[in-house]
DNA sequence: TTTTGGTTCAAACGTATGTTTCATACGAAC
DNA sequence: GTTCGTATGAAACATACGTTTGAACCAAAA
């Protein structure tokens, strides 16, 4: 069984590294905030940094479960030629549902924050946690899109599978930012809005004429 | 004039920034990598927030200051209805070479990092930074592409150019993320080079009909 | 009741951080 | 040659960090 304790230094964890950072959040301000002794982190992890890995993997798991899946549906109704949009959708609807939803009723905090620090933060903690948990899916995914669009050579289909990507990591903090640009005219409080925003805009990108 | 000592705590400053991010690099390494006492950066600049600051300013200016000179050529061409691919290149090309350039010779550090810093740390250093710096640019670029997309919804408008900005931003460190996940196939060492891989792809996202 | 194994706790460990101090060195102005 | 303001230097400042320690706790097993 899961101790309480280790859920609760990961749920304060997961907050704090969202709003500060890696190497900005201690692990002082970690218990403290999960009410938790200060040697509790290093008794039921081992180090800061393994916690950190564990906060990751505890979120990305499942995210990329759900991803293959849906992605695993939309190959299965097209096996030949699969439909972009669904694949689209199939990566970015699990992440940007958990990037939309706030952590906890009395804390806002976006997930997207945590998975910025993890796309950016320049440990190799972060590059540890990415290569394990992405990895794979990523290859499955672009595959998948080059069966989509045969036609592409295979460098223009890398770099835009790498817009594509650029894309959904910043929407995945887009509310606060969309917010403050359009003086508070736009408020966008759940993941399906965003992809209604976001899907027609990257399948152009992807299918455009790459010479014009 | 500039003091040497000011200019050598700046250029080491801007390396270890970037490799490491802000908190995650002391001051002790950033005096040891220039050459210079550690008192140094406090007679200097005051603070190491007031460092990064400077570290910032000093790259983004010249840059905003290209962006406006260029946005200014594309709107004097066509003032009723700009090119939007003129608008696009005039936001990302000054800041995409930069991204492209070793900051010097002996340490191959690409600046597109340090912008991610300023990005996604979520120091209020960086936010005020990225305030000063960015936000009459941003605007003046917005209104640009409101009168080069005229019937394109308020609100439509506001996500499409967050997507553009979420794709440069994070082309602006593609060149080791393109050669990792391409299996080193794909070297892109100029800003020209992924342009001409990003605009058509921006361009056909911008204008792509909302509703399919 | 005693013993055990897992858990929590306060305290201290050694090290690293940003900042400050004060003495020294340098060069131009008088 | 002396003076003065700027710049550098070595050392210490107080604080914060991640980690370790060893005693205390406590439910379940013996």
């Amino acid at each position: 069984m899961q101790s309480e304790t280790k859920t609760r230094i990961l749920d304060a964890a997961e907050i704090l590294l969202a709003q500060n950072g890696l190497s900005a959040t201690s692990m002082r301000a970690i218990t403290e905030a999960a009410n938790v002794n200060l040697a509790a982190i290093n008794y039921h992890f081992g180090s800061k940094e393994a916690l950190i890995h564990a906060v990751f993997a505890r979120r990305l798991a499942p995210v990329n479960e759900r991803r293959l899946a849906m992605l695993d549906q939309v190959l299965k109704a097209n096996p030949k030629r699969p439909k972009i949009r669904g694949i689209l959708r199939a990566f970015a609807l699990p992440i940007l549902e958990t990037a939309f939803q706030p952590t906890n009723e009395k804390c806002p905090v976006q997930l997207g924050a945590l998975m910025i620090r993890l796309y950016t933060e320049p440990a190799q903690v972060v590059e540890r946690s990415f290569n394990e948990q992405m990895a794979s899916t990523a290859r499955r995914f672009v595959s998948a899109l080059h069966a989509a669009l045969p036609k592409l050579d295979n460098e223009v289909l890398y770099w835009r599978t790498h817009f594509c990507v650029g894309c959904l990591v910043h929407t995945m903090h887009a509310r606060p930012i969309l917010l403050a640009v359009s003086n508070g005219t736009i408020q966008c409080d759940n993941a399906e809005e965003a992809l209604e925003q976001m899907l027609p805009f990257l399948e152009a990108g992807l299918t455009s004429a790459s010479n014009s």
